[in-house]
DNA sequence: GATGAATGAGGTTTCATTCAT
DNA sequence: CATGAATGAAACCTCATTCAT
């Protein structure tokens, strides 16, 4: 039954796809406003009108293809890692697949990090507009396992979400511009090397005593 | 009255600081492209037509703008920075100057944040525009000095300036968003605290012994 | 039971039928340009496509829909105005008549009046496009006939037929548009009364005397 | 003092000016929905996008040239026929400037009597156009003061309105499109004489006294 | 015949920039 | 120097029309 459906929709499937694809890569390419319908488009290889037909408006589309994207990158992400028992190593996974997932081609990258902030005008038009928070709200639950499972500190999770989150965000974001002459597995590495080191539990570091 | 104060030059400083000012506000709180010059040129209290007279164009507003906004703080932290001889309290002052000074409105930081992944596009078009760099630059040096004055762990300081800033960048944005229901200040400390103890000096926590 | 009744020839003039008819109202209701051929293909449920195996373009359907609903009055006229001996009778009959026909509902009215002037830019596409001529050359025929009867002045008919078309076209108009606080039946009571009596044989009316 | 402030402002209103007039002329000769802007800019010779500077959209310009021309004719209408004493005399003249008046060029009546049908859109958006209504009450007046003065018969004014501006309305749209073979003139005088004989006091005609 | 997905030309409107005053 | 009226390029979106199924 689902097959015989699927053979007419297949087609409008691909072409929906097709636009959101399109959509991530000149958006990310070119930031929303210097963005044209035209261009997503002929990326797309569709008539502009054709993007009429899916999508209400461009706005829509922006929305569409990243609550998309960001749905589809989660689903991933909790399939692997629900593979994993170590609460640790869950938590590090994420870290490194949230690095591997967006850094498939710089667009994606520029995409999540760069028009996650310029979507800030979203957020007024359109307040249920909250594509990370999901992301986010996983993230969470991650770093609340570890700790009650007493592999990390007990610390506030909302600040270790802005650490990771901003750390991966902006490593992302340079390397998308190119600016960093370090590979993304090496900053990874290290970054993840600090921060677990901040997060592990023992004594705190004492001032007095490095003086 | 007006007339006298308003020495020639002086005018003119004063217009051209007016204008920078009135453009941080507005392209902060409507971003780039929803701002229109004759927005900045009504709050500046001048003429749209005026404008171009101090700058050659939109782009070359918000780059000065930018960079004199960035400029100007980098002068106040170096300063207040110069005051403090201990290299490890430097690099915590850092953190807690920067969310001070760019918080003195959600405009101001919305700009820097939001606005700094905006102009990607300027990247492409001005390839000098590199606003944070030396912002940057100023942050490794604090890194490395502490490294060599032996405070903390001999890591890559390009590592831990995208840690600090992502860090910073992302809580600042959350917060210019109001998204965020803990003070700045709660999280800077935190934030502070659980990377401080990710680049103190000492053994590598070990996961077998912790368990 | 719907396939029973909807022989193929039926089923043809039936559908032509429906597109006609809707597009008469969707017209009427929002005018030309504001008419989407979707709506006239909703309202006659059909596909749009299917609009263009029977008329050729907006235009086209336009014109039919305009000329068959003159003609269908004009024959219905005809027919009860031909029973009528008295050719007097015959003039008041058709001014009846014409307002009873129009006022079928609003949509029609508004169609005949508004859009008879809409469309003269068709007078420049399609030069044929005289609707309302026969129309038009029946009245003056009716004019005509009394006249030959001695039942009323020998006036011009052409002008004749600019006030009673007018008249009637103006009542209709404001009646469509929810203007007037009289009934249409008071309106054309009291109109056909005053052209009537300025029809009618005998001395010119002298301002002299009826002082 | 006058003359001080409208030296610059001449300008403008020579702008404004000929905006409108352009409005006009090319509104009336291809109806509201085929003018472009930039017909109509063309035709004063702006910029399309200074047209913008005066009207905030199509719409508003439609309304403002169609608003100023009737309130143009209106004045000039008022001043002519207050200078008239006899009560009949005004109705009269009424009759002849009208028509006088908006044959200056076709345009100008296929514009009064055209888009005055096609812009009932308007009504439906703007509540309050109702550029004729102070035309029609004027026309109103000078009926009831003849009715008042005992010059012609005691009927519904508003009926009389509908006639006369009907008629009035049609023979311009006619003779706006070439479609008649009498002169106006022609046309208005023989119309005067029927509605007058119409109006006049006197015994209602009967009709079996006239076979 | 009937469908409706796809096309793409076209128009209103905005706004950065210029330049006469 | 300062102004702000004028410019005109550019882009989103609509919708009549086509054509593969």
């Amino acid at each position: 039954m689902k097959r015989k459906t699927n053979k007419l929709t297949a087609k409008k499937m691909d072409k929906r796809l097709r636009i959101i694809n399109a959509a991530m890569n000149v958006f990310g390419e070119k930031g929303f406003h210097k963005t044209k319908i035209i261009d997503i488009a002929r990326s797309a290889r569709v008539a502009d009108g054709t993007i009429y037909l899916y999508f209400h408006n461009k706005d829509d589309l922006f929305i569409a293809a990243f609550e998309e994207l960001i749905e589809e990158k989660l689903q991933n992400l909790k399939k692997i890692i629900a593979a994993i028992d170590d609460k640790l190593e869950r938590l590090l996974k994420f870290f490194s697949l949230h690095i591997e997932m967006f850094t498939q081609n710089p667009n994606i990258a520029r995409f999540v990090t760069k028009e996650l902030r310029q979507s800030s005008e979203f957020y007024l038009k359109y307040p249920t507009f909250r594509p990370l928070q999901e992301y986010i709200n996983y993230l969470k639950k991650l770093c609340q396992d570890a700790i009650d499972a007493s592999l990390i500190r007990s610390i506030d999770t909302e600040v270790l979400v802005i650490i990771m989150i901003g750390t991966l965000n902006f490593a992302l974001f340079e390397w998308s511009l190119g600016n960093s002459n370090r590979s993304l597995e090496d900053i990874k590495e290290q970054a993840v090397n600090i921060i677990y080191r901040g997060l592990k539990k023992g004594p705190a570091p004492e001032n007095t005593e490095d003086e």
